[in-house]
DNA sequence: TGAATACGTTATGTATACAATAGCGCAGGA
DNA sequence: TCCTGCGCTATTGTATACATAACGTATTCA
């Protein structure tokens, strides 16, 4: 094993995998290019058996392609693609709050999402927002949208909108972040907001016809925010993220 | 390397993931059951790597689930799950129709679907149905289907609906096959049919909002059909992706 | 007799060695 | 000068060896 360090605290197969996401996300490595192995191995402390498990995962995760010839690229999306993405996941959360309105839910478990809500209300008071207070909106609102995930009851779908939210739409932050400059931004918030609302509502009043359409419109407005995002490209070098946009005019 | 018979056609990567899901989902690894690596390195004759790299894909697939101290087993799955993995296929492949008819589609790009149906229709004409033209059904549905994705051009929701494909559901197969003595059988078959009819309908003629709410009903259908299945047992023995269920009470 | 601990066995996680292929460059001929 | 073919190199795919952790069993002590 010689003098490499290893970090017995996690698995090698995870750190890789949480190492290269970030150089991914970060825009280490830009879209359309091919990740080395051997690169991969230097900058993750990780053998070749991990690394390799990792890319593996990566690729399902939706972030890298495998090249046919061998090997793995880092994928690149199209501005349509992630606008896709977006509606796709409001479509499946639409889904989990019908779910979690037919079926019932407890006033107890409701009670982390009005605390989210409140919290998120709190920070939306100031106006214009801090970026350190953007920065406790973008955990806050990933937080409800887990916990109305969770309400559905539903393993699969549960599962399925993990999995869509892990392209890159998912890290919202960068959306968000890119906006909090422009005069719009505080606006979309406090509409989103509206609509994390009227979704508890429907969900206490047991409305799964509602339930479902608020979050779909929720996610038409995420839409509209990115495509306000990418209009305004000069507030784009605080987005890491949108580095996977590919640079092709789509 | 030794004696081991090494078939250089396909990468061992996959020859082993092909040959473990068809262990899983004919049943011969039981739901709940532990994976031994070494066990499955003998039944596919590829050694480790390329066996873990597939356990690592199959658990992405949602077929496995990683066991906390280490290894795999092949994942349980109620009723209910099975049932709100139909339900979210539906709601996806609704989107998809809708993307398909608010984007608009070429005559041409129609015609192979129109195919299908015609294939379909003839198949149907026959009263009652042979097991022979149920396996043509269940191929030629699967096709319709897949087509019917592709026709959205969003690359992002056609990954997501192969995933959503990928559970157990996903080979209906079985679900179909199980009722072929069920006199309700033809007329659900047929149902399903008039659904695919009015959605390409919807497509043709730009009513997004038509084709989406088709596929949904479409689902439900197939919901229904799951439960016939389920509560016609009898007729289980032909279901060997039905052993994914889970024996427990749920 | 039962429970707890220690030891051994087995299986997984990791690392590395080996094999094969694809891409690239150079050289030679047309 | 350009095109083609051959060979080398670099990188991936595969196999296996080694390390470590978990589980089961047996033995001993209370």
């Amino acid at each position: 094993m010689a003098e490499r360090e290893v970090d017995r605290s996690v698995s090698q197969t995870v750190k890789a995998q949480l190492a290269l996401r970030d150089q991914i996300l970060s825009g280490s490595l830009r879209p359309g290019e091919r990740i080395s192995e051997l690169q991969a191995v230097e900058t993750t402390g990780a053998s070749r058996t991990p690394v390799r498990m990792a890319l593996v995962r990566l690729e399902e995760e939706g972030l890298l392609e495998a090249i046919p010839s061998g090997g793995f690229m880092v994928k690149a999306f199209s501005e349509r693609d992630i606008s896709d993405s977006i509606e796709l996941r409001g479509t499946l959360e639409g889904l989990a709050a019908r779910f979690a309105a037919e079926r019932g839910v407890s006033a107890r478990e409701l009670e982390p999402l009005k605390e989210c809500l409140a919290a998120i209300d709190e920070l939306l008071r100031q106006v214009p927002i801090s970026i350190e207070a953007f920065s406790s909106y973008v955990t806050l609102n990933a937080r409800f949208h887990a916990l109305l995930t969770e309400l559905s009851r539903s393993p699969p779908l549960i599962r399925q909108i993990d999995r869509a939210s892990a392209l890159p739409f998912a890290s919202p932050s960068g959306f968000v972040m890119a906006q909090s400059a422009l005069p719009e931004a505080q606006q979309i918030l406090i509409i989103g907001q509206e609509h994390h609302r009227v979704v508890i509502d429907a969900i206490e009043n047991r409305e799964g016809a509602r339930a479902e359409a608020v979050m779909r419109e929720h996610a038409r407005l995420a839409v509209r925010n990115l495509r306000l995002a990418l209009r305004n490209r000069t507030h784009l070098d605080l987005l890491p993220a949108l580095a996977l946009i590919k640079t092709a005019t789509d």
